[in-house]
Order: C-alpha cells, then structure tokens, then sequence
DNA sequence: CGTATCCGATACAAGATCGTATCGGAAGGA
DNA sequence: TCCTTCCGATACGATCTTGTATCGGATACG
C-alpha cells in the first residue's frame, strides 16, 4: 500500500486533494445521469467546477476516474455494511427480523446501483478488473455471512454451505436492486425482496439437531 | 398491431428487409464489445457490411435501433422460453428435477446478457422505455409460472403467492446471470444457480395438505 | 516578504461523429 | 426492354471530444 514505485511521491496539497474528490463526486452523479459510455471529460469538470486542464492534471483517462471512484464508493459502502452486519448480530431476534433488518438496511442507493451494474458491464468487457469485482463479491461475503452465521448459530440453525449461501444472497441482492430502481416508487416491491433474502436464508440453513 | 399511421406504408423490399436484419445483428455483437454508449453508427456499419447511409435510410438513430433489436431478441427468447416451460410441464418428475432442468435450459448467452443488462440501464435513463421492460418482466411471469404451478400442483405441492414466486425467479436469472458472465469457465457458479432456483421454488410452495 | 513549486485555466491541433443532401445503380412492374 | 421507384454509397459541413503544450496565479516554505 505504502508509496508507488515511479512517481516521485508528489505530495499532496490541500487544493489538489479536494479538486480530486469533487472530480470524483461528479463523476458519480455525471455517470449516473448520462451512462458512463456518453460521458464525457467536459461534462464532468464543468459539473465539478473545473476546466479539462484540472482533470488531465489529476487522471489520465476516463477510465482511470472511474474505477477510482468505483473503488472509493465500493469500500466506503461495503463499510457501511460491516456495521450494519455487527449492529444486527448483537440483537437477539428471530430469523425473518434479523435478516429483514440486514437487508433493510442495504443501501439500494439509485445512483449507486445504476453506476454500479455500469462497472460491472465495463469489467465484463476488460478482463483485468474481472478480478476487482471478483475481489468485491468476496469482500462482501466475508463481511456479511460470519455474523449472520452467529446469528443463525445463537437462534440453533446451521448453514452446510455459507459459500453458497453468500453467493446467493450477492445474488438476490444484484438481482433485485434492478427490480427495486425500475420501480421506485412502489414498495411492494421493497417487501418482496425482504421476503426473498428470508426466504433463501431459511433455505439455506437448518435446524440444529445436535444442539 | 396493422399498419401504422403517417408513414404512406411503404412497401418493403427483400433488399430492405435484408439490410435492416444484418444491420440488427452487426448492432447486437457491437454493443455486446463496445458497449452501447460506446458504439457508433459507423462501427453498426461496417461490422454489417454497409455505410452509414444504409443506416440513415432504415433507423433514424441508435437509440432506435438499439430498441427494436432488443424488442426482437426479447421476443425470440421468451418465445424459446414458452417452448421449454411447456416441454418440461409434459414430464413427470421430482421437483428439484423439473426446476433444474428449467433452469438448465434458460438461455444465458453472455452476449445478450451485456446487451439486455445495458438495455435496463438504458431505460432506467429513460423513463418512457420503463414500461417496456416492466412488460417483459410480466411477459417472462406469465410464461413461466402457470406451466410451473401445474408441475407442481401435480407433485402436490401449492404456491400461495405465485406473483412473487415470479418475481423472485426473474431477480434469481437476472442476478445470477451477473456472476456466470463473470466466470464463465466456472461450472460451480452454475451448479449454485440451479441450487438457488430449486430453493426458491421449494420455499415459495408447500405442501399441499387437501389434496 | 521573496521565491520556488505546484496547479488548474486556456489555446490549439488532430481526429471522431453526426446528420443531410445528392447521386448512380439495383429492383420491380408494365 | 423500358421506365419508375427505391435504396444505399459518397461527399460535405458542422459539432464534439480528446490530449498536449503553455502560462499566469496560487500555495507553501524559508
């Protein structure tokens, strides 16, 4: 982690430091609205306040800013998550609850899943960040299954397969986050995919009989 | 459905015909490499074998293009999806059967998966294409539940809510989909799928105690 | 306060992309 | 075969986008 080999560790200044993150900021919402495909260098400095000589001082491609800030939002989220997973673990509730509560409690952020799945498409097609979102999907599972192992654990069910069970919650995750953002407004919708991690959890577990 | 108003309806040409599917089909494997936001109308082009004035003369944009070919390739795999959906109600099997075997078949083209997945980013940009997709959504439901339900209520078992259950298994394909285009060498992210489809259906039915 | 360094604004050239207007040849009918 | 209609190739101007090179003011430091 420590400093880069190659670049004479340039040591960053308070402006340079907040022109990059508010580069970043726009980014996200810049991406979000057109689609990264259409965006473009322009749009995002003047979003930001800036003119393209700040952006090519800062990154050297569009590319570049957007995994940055893929990566900035996806720790930052993903540390949200681990909170919630401990907050939740401490409780001592039935199943459907905690679970309801954890998946609640997952940022559907519109924003973000929209530049999000964007990333993921923009991945498929360049194979070397196939494994940063591999690297992500593992992240996430290692933060989230343990606790909710302990939970399951205190409430006597057990989980033959927690690999399995943290793909499919990904999974449930990524599929219904789509359904969620095309329909907004209806929180039918949000129910259902609360009944689903209940459901896949349950299924997923069994009643300890050695307990 | 017949002809529409305005344009004096006319007639088309082999020759046009011809044209318009090799320029859908260049589009499909474009927009699968480059992405759609990426893609010109030249690249549609030359990959079809045309220059742009073929183009102009058959689409009026990209976005258009872009919408029928997806509505074509739509229809043509709920089509695919009907036939296995009736095929599999015929047999006479155990439940984790009949599903995977369901699931099994679901196509998961990886081209089309980065295509359909940038077409729901596409319209969730879009609000006006939003109802398009809620469309499928329900199309894809309604061809594939009533058959399922009958599996079932054979193998005695009811589904109390088969809304959800629909709903559930499109967010299942759509998520999984995901993690087999990103590994696609690997036959276990697929076996997991199938597992998650049988559990879904499993706790989205019960056993039915009147029959 | 003076100075060396840094940073972002500006100007510029090259190339990409678009949409239209025009034209010659192909297709289809008499 | 002739002729009308249609279709896609080509040429063109306008606009957008990119990346680099340069410059003046801001910043940090003694």
């Amino acid at each position: 982690m420590a400093t880069q080999q190659g670049a004479p560790a340039r040591r960053v200044t308070k402006r340079r430091a907040e022109t990059r993150t508010r580069l970043l900021d726009a980014a996200l919402e810049v991406f979000a609205e057109e689609g990264f495909g259409r965006s473009t260098v322009e749009q995002v400095c003047e979003r930001a306040g800036y003119t393209r000589g700040a952006f090519y001082s800062n990154f050297a491609s569009l590319d570049e800013l957007f995994l940055e800030m893929w990566e900035q939002r996806s720790q930052a989220q993903l540390a949200r998550m681990r909170e919630i997973a401990e907050a939740v673990v401490r409780a001592d509730e039935p199943v459907g609850t905690v679970v309801a509560r954890l998946a609640g409690a997952l940022p559907v952020d519109e924003r973000w899943y929209r530049v999000s799945a964007e990333f993921t498409l923009h991945a498929l097609r360049h194979p070397e960040l196939r494994r940063v979102i591999a690297a992500r999907e593992e992240a996430i599972v290692a933060a989230m299954v343990p606790p909710l192992l302990g939970v399951l654990a205190r409430l006597g069910r057990v989980v033959p397969d927690p690999g399995a069970l943290g793909r499919a919650l990904v999974a449930v995750h990524d599929g219904t986050a789509a359904q969620c953002a095309l329909e907004p407004g209806n929180p039918e919708v949000w129910r259902q995919r609360t009944d689903l991690f209940v459901h896949v959890v349950s299924a997923y577990s069994t009643k300890d009989t050695h307990q």
